[in-house]
DNA sequence: GACAACAAACATACATGTATGTATGTTTAT
DNA sequence: ATAAACATACATACATGTATGTTTGTTGTC
């Protein structure tokens, strides 16, 4: 049953795939292990040769979002600018679109932005991947810090505020889409909905 | 072994405090109807006496929550404002500090808010939940229109996103707090990043 | 008013299915 | 030959739903 490194590192994957397809239509608590091994078309036996157990599938699928997610807004940030606001708004509308169009992606967030999966087994990840999210709110506070660097935003505005508003906002039009997809069409919506928002800093 | 109506009403309430609590804290999946009955002081047979299921409970303490807060809404409608928008500005603190004040709310509010609490047996819920919660977006939806009654909003604005706009932000700031609390202090930030969003009205 | 019957409101016992983790077996790349 | 990468078998715990037992408030009858 040996396989190549490749060919294991392929099953692994087809795993986590599986597990986040199960883990946002049923909740974590609710997939079982048979569940997810049945749609990846491996046995419970391969899921535990490369998995301890379901917490380390939850924590490998978070890294899996998370990750690429961070440094997509270190690179924006990295990047000039002639307003960061501007940026901020296009990168928002960025990260929407995103998710939406890529399902792994989406179903990931449905995952992570559902508190009561963090239960059970799964809430000793809280803490770390709560961790996770505080970076990225500081790194929304730097498009705010660098909008009044370019005098685009009035010295006595509190960045913090800001960014944490932003994430709210954010937020909420995540968890509410991923709830009711029919509800609020990302596609045509996300560019005025975000653009909205923005008016407030004008 | 038979109580007075009153008696036994009494534990029917006592049953849904404590699993509104434990839901809250374990997810619905991860809590078993032991454990309730453990916290509630009562057996599993009692819960069965009051309750079909787990399913059952569930619907009992959305009902227990999302009653209340749309009559709160409806009432606050009635009332005239001269400016309808900073009335919907005030209500949405408010909505935000009853919440805070009120461990009950707040731990049903967690439990609602979690997309992944509905899988297994609640899912059968989802929509009619759901169907409630477009009646509040339509409530947030009659502001603007006053608004624009009223002359403080423009013919023009949409007041379907606008509304839109009002729950997502209300969304983000809901979930966000309910998975840290320590994170964002609604007593002292609630009126202040509320009035910071409504300036994108002005 | 006393008492018996009934059934509501519980508590306890029983039966069953499911999910997990671990042990063991098999295949095959190196 | 060895061990990685699986598959299968075994052992156990837990949660649910149902059946049955117990207590006691209410009602009707005398």
């Amino acid at each position: 049953m040996r396989r190549t490194k490749e060919d294991a590192l392929k099953t692994r994957n087809t795993i986590l795939d599986a597990a986040v397809e199960l883990f946002a239509e049923k909740g974590v608590a609710n997939t079982s292990l048979e569940q997810i091994g049945k749609k990846a078309k491996v046995t419970r036996g391969a899921i535990y040769w490369h998995f301890q157990n379901k917490s380390e599938i939850f924590d490998a699928l978070h890294e899996r979002l998370y990750q690429p997610l961070a440094q997509m807004i270190m690179q924006d940030l990295e990047q000039g600018h002639h307003n960061p606001l501007e940026q901020l708004e296009n990168m928002c509308v960025q990260l929407l679109l995103d998710m939406e169009r890529d399902p792994k992606k989406r179903h990931a967030m449905t995952v992570f932005t559902s508190q009561s999966n963090y239960s059970g087994n799964m809430s000793t990840f809280r803490d770390q991947h709560l961790a996770k999210k505080a970076e990225s709110l500081k790194l929304f506070s730097k498009y705010f810090e660098k909008a009044k660097d370019e005098k685009k935003l009035s010295d006595v505005a509190d960045s913090d505020l800001l960014a944490q508003s932003v994430c709210f906002f954010m937020k909420g039009i995540i968890v509410e889409h991923l709830n009711n997809p029919d509800g609020f069409d990302l596609e045509t919506n996300a560019h005025k909905i975000i653009n909205q928002f923005f008016k407030q800093f004008k």
